[in-house]
This record gives structure tokens, sequence and C-alpha cells, in this order.
DNA sequence: GCCATGACTTATT
DNA sequence: TAATAAGCCATGG
């Protein structure tokens, strides 16, 4: 299978409410210190899958879109939506980053 | 194959 | 916390 397919896999396990690194979502595809894959896979997702896009952000918690951007504002609103504090573009990874279940993990991925 | 680019990361100041 | 620098790697010219 295709690296981007198996990033696509993992984004869209985030669930609502949590959110994810870049570099996060690599690894747990299976694809270590992919995390610049990440952002390229999400891009070229089609729009049909649906993947929670907007959970996904950068190590240091901060949105990767200029702030002002139409994409950064459409993030904004979404992560508010779900109940994601957001402070001056930038989440507190500490509280809201997902940490999966292993098992479930697994389970969800089909492997 | 070399070079530039980017929805990145880590270490350093 | 913010700014830099260096490393990273798939893509496209």
């Amino acid at each position: 299978m295709k690296a981007m397919q198996q990033i696509w896999q993992v984004a869209a396990l985030i669930p609502a409410g949590k959110v994810a690194s870049y570099g996060q979502i690599a690894d747990l595809a299976g694809l270590p210190g992919r995390a610049r894959l990440t952002s390229k896979a999400l891009k070229a997702a089609p729009k049909s899958l649906q993947l929670p896009w907007y959970r996904v952000v950068r190590s240091s918690g901060q949105i990767a879109f200029p702030k002002g951007s139409e994409h950064a504002i459409a993030q904004y609103d979404h992560l508010i939506g779900e109940g994601v504090l957001v402070k001056s573009m930038r989440v507190r990874m500490a509280e809201y980053q997902w940490q999966p279940d292993l098992n479930t993990l697994l389970f969800e991925l089909n492997f």
C-alpha cells in the first residue's frame, strides 16, 4: 500500500477533541521521520475521504498555516467547534495531543 | 543527478 | 516563548 494511503488511514482515526502532530501521524503509519510526507498526503487527500486534517498540527501545537489564511481560519474554527482551546494559533499539546490505544490502532488498521 | 521547495522537527540561544 | 539553524525527504524542473 502506498505511504500516503497509510497516512490517510491513521489520520482518519484521530478522535474529535484531540489533535496529532505531522510527525506523530507518520510514525503511527510506520513512516518515522516522514512528517513532511504527512503534509503532502493531507494536501493530496481526496475530499471524498473527509479526513479530519484540521486535527493535525505541528509538534509545537502550532497551526501550520500562516495566520489569517483561509486554511488557518478554517482549522481554528473546526478545533474550537470540537472543544479544543486554541490560543494564538496554537493548542496545548500536553492536554489535547491524541494518545492512541495500541490495540485499537492495530484493530482499526486491520493489521 | 543537482537544486529549490514545503500543511515538518529538533536542538540551540 | 520566540527566532535560527540544520536536518529531513518526496516532488518537480
